[in-house]
DNA sequence: ACCTGAACACCGTTCAAGT
DNA sequence: ACCTGAACACCGTTCAAGT
């Protein structure tokens, strides 16, 4: 006889990125998920298929809390509001950032948000390869800048050694050194927004 | 009494990166590394602190394969050569790239990339805050492009489905449809330049 | 200093059985 | 339709022992 369901999609979303908010993504298992639902690893596997995708469940629920502002006149700032909504998403979950990096969801929360960065950029006048390369490109500075914060040599918390590296090499690496001691007082939003916004004219000027 | 080590840092770097290369990242075991090696897993101790680590010497290893173009007058040609041999060096090991994106090595050979492309930006005349934005933007466009071409919805090669859903729910993602169809006749080498060249004349208009 | 096998706690998943 | 425990192959790692 048919039963409801005992776990929602969106009850299993919350729990798994509860799990990697607190414990980090390693800590994501079937056996923890099911453990933090209250059953037993097996129950999982009429929610979901793999392992693989608890990975999925996190990206859509970090995708789902990202608030779209609602469109303007302006693309520009339709633009710019809906990649920092992104960019806040994912800041707001940094252990989770990797898995939204690299995990391919098509869940509709994913092309909800794709659909409305396409459609502002569109409203900028580009068609064809150019929406595809803007696209393409502010998604890219979206994702780019997220990670650069956790992975780059110049993160903003690196791991304390790894500035004093460079800047004890300073001669092998000067360049880098430069950069690092402008990190220290880095300020991510602005750069973010900066970085952002030049693409922006770039794109418009070509 | 001293002996010489069993193996030196390049030949685990090579073997981890075959294992990924053939058969996929879930394929990176101490148990499969150390096989490939010819010992038992336990030896890989000697060598490395944790299975973590074993990423790393992927990472490093497609670090240590990129071909830096010879500094010229030009930092715009420079800075472009840099991103582009970043790109094709992570194109060549696509199974890679989620770890050359998500993890942090310190390396000589992440920090020799790294200085010549803050080098090339520095060319340009930027310094301090302005310089770490170009960084990170070009170091994101190159990442975000190398997992666009594996993730996005619009992904050089997609699942297959995703486009006919996408396109099959034309009404729901119109502009994203739009993009779709061009994403098929797609040219990667061309939008990420194209890209990467509005950046940097956004940057420099700034 | 470096190598290595045995052993342990843990993980994803198959199978068979329950309602 | 959905839930679940037992069992298996596999993994990272500790420990103790070897040269």
């Amino acid at each position: 006889m048919g039963r409801p369901p005992k776990f929602s999609r969106e009850r299993l979303q919350a729990a798994a990125l509860e799990i990697v908010d607190e414990e980090g993504l390693a800590a994501l298992t079937m056996r923890s998920l099911a453990a933090r639902l209250g059953t037993g690893p097996m129950t999982l596997y009429n929610h979901v298929e793999h392992r693989a995708d608890l990975d999925l469940l996190v990206v859509d629920a970090v995708t789902a809390s990202v608030r779209l502002p609602e469109p303007s006149d302006d693309w520009r700032v339709d633009v710019e509001g809906i990649a920092c909504a992104l960019w806040q998403a994912a800041r707001a979950h940094p252990q989770a950032i990797p898995l939204i990096l690299t995990r391919r969801s098509r869940s509709a929360a994913v092309l909800d948000v794709s659909e409305a960065l396409a459609c502002a950029l569109a409203r900028g006048g580009r068609t064809g390869a150019d929406l595809l390369v803007a696209f393409r490109a502010v998604i890219g500075m979206v994702g780019g800048f997220a990670q650069a914060e956790l992975t780059s040599p110049l993160a903003v918390e690196p791991a304390g050694d790894v500035i004093e590296r460079i800047q004890a090499e300073g001669s092998r690496y000067p360049c880098l050194a430069g950069i690092a001691e402008s990190a220290r007082g880095s300020e991510p939003e602005a750069e973010f927004l900066g970085a952002l916004r030049a693409l922006l004219a770039g794109l418009n000027a070509a």
